[in-house]
DNA sequence: TGATATATTTTGTGATTACAGATAACGTTA
DNA sequence: TAACGTTATCTGTAATCACAAAATATATCA
């Protein structure tokens, strides 16, 4: 039996559905570029290399392709999805417009924990950006830009800014490669001056600002996809 | 196998999987407000009642539950979301902020059969508030707002609209029951005539109004839950 | 009569199985 | 050698069954 009734094994008390388990380890094999763009997702192998049986991993997979996360072509199967420029631009842009939404609410709502968290993340940031530890540069630019978000108390801008990012950070992750110079261009530091004046207006632009810039630094290592037609 | 939803040149086969299909009927079902807020959904029923197995019903429940359509409560149990105030707020202000990005884009974007068309929505919008028909109104309130979002070229921001709606939707088919007085106060006219004349600062101001016009008119008649704690 | 304990039902989850379309591999033929 | 037709395998889909936990109904007792 594949499926051993699990309660034993693991402590009721942290128990979440199978299915759950399976969508966080494919989604940060996503994020973090494990998979091809344009691979071929396969159910029962993926299923077999987790060591369940295909239901929560459908059940996973699904819940992917309603986040935008997993595209399902027209006959059905699974595939990694590939980046198009258009696709692409209009999410950078969607970004710079609501996490500088996020930016300049924070700059009003912050608490003085935020802050200094915000501080220490774009430390890292620095560090790993001179060490070209891309990585690391990418977790801390995660955390800090969602230090920015969370900090401006609207889960539902949350919600929006997360999937943005789950259909974009897998491509980030792929083409984030050499970040030497990437301390030098980005506006991190802005970032977190402006919220600490309380500069909204400052705040936003910055954030924008340094999305855009990232973005196009990305934008000169990836290979996009020809659009069809 | 999977369904097949290519349209073909001959004979198109229109074949979606079961679980798609099962997914739109229950999302209508919210948008249209047949349940109660906080009612709860058995899988079974549901599978009984549209003669299915509880599978595709799972995977359709499960997708809505991953757009936050659908609330799943700690014991596993679904349930019919309840809106509460500051989260409805919010949603307001992020429709206001993106269909009037839309709005925007449009008056430059939009060709003369999508003018006409929205021409046309506004029309059917005044006509069934006069006559108070509220199903047909926000059907064709859906259809107008659409039209211009369509329009912007923009499919990932359509995308966070869209889950924008899904999670308003079903309380503004809930308690937009009198609206005789609606067509004296909504802006659609504004709007398209701002987009006719590509006047695209215009059109987002029109927009955003209208939403917030229509929310104001929305939160006289909602009965809020409390947030808990 | 009221509260508590037990039994029954209902819940979501997940493994197994069967099915049909699509792909790939192989063998055959001109 | 190249093109075609057949077979075998792999794909997602969905029904059925088993299970454990939660909710509900029923019975029991003070």
């Amino acid at each position: 039996m594949a499926g051993n009734r699990t309660a034993d094994a693991l402590g009721k008390v942290d128990w979440e559905p199978l299915h759950d388990k399976v969508y966080g380890r494919i989604r940060d094999a996503l994020m973090e570029a494990q998979f091809e763009p344009d691979a071929k997702l396969s159910l029962r192998s993926i299923a077999e290399q987790l060591g369940v049986s295909v239901m929560p991993v459908r059940a996973a997979v699904l819940r992917l392709v309603a986040e935008k996360a997993v595209h399902q072509s027209a006959n059905g199967h699974f595939r990694v999805p590939k980046l198009e420029q258009p696709e692409f631009d209009d999410i950078v842009f969607l970004r710079a417009e609501l996490e500088g939404l996020a930016a300049e609410r924070a700059a009003a709502l912050r608490t003085a924990s935020e802050l200094s968290q915000m501080k220490s993340a774009a430390k890292d940031l620095t560090r790993a950006s001179k060490a070209n530890d891309a990585s690391t540069y990418l977790q801390a630019n995660r955390r800090f830009k969602f230090l920015v978000v969370s900090a401006a108390r609207m889960p539902v801008l949350q919600d929006l800014i997360e999937s943005l990012w789950m259909r974009i950070g897998p491509f980030m992750s792929h083409y984030a490669t050499d970040i030497r110079h990437q301390h030098e261009i980005d506006q991190h530091d802005n970032v977190v001056k402006s919220i600490e004046k309380g500069d909204g207006a400052a705040a936003r632009k910055a954030m924008a600002r340094d999305i855009i810039d990232g973005a196009g630094f990305l934008r000169n290592a990836a290979e996009f996809h020809d659009p069809p037609v």
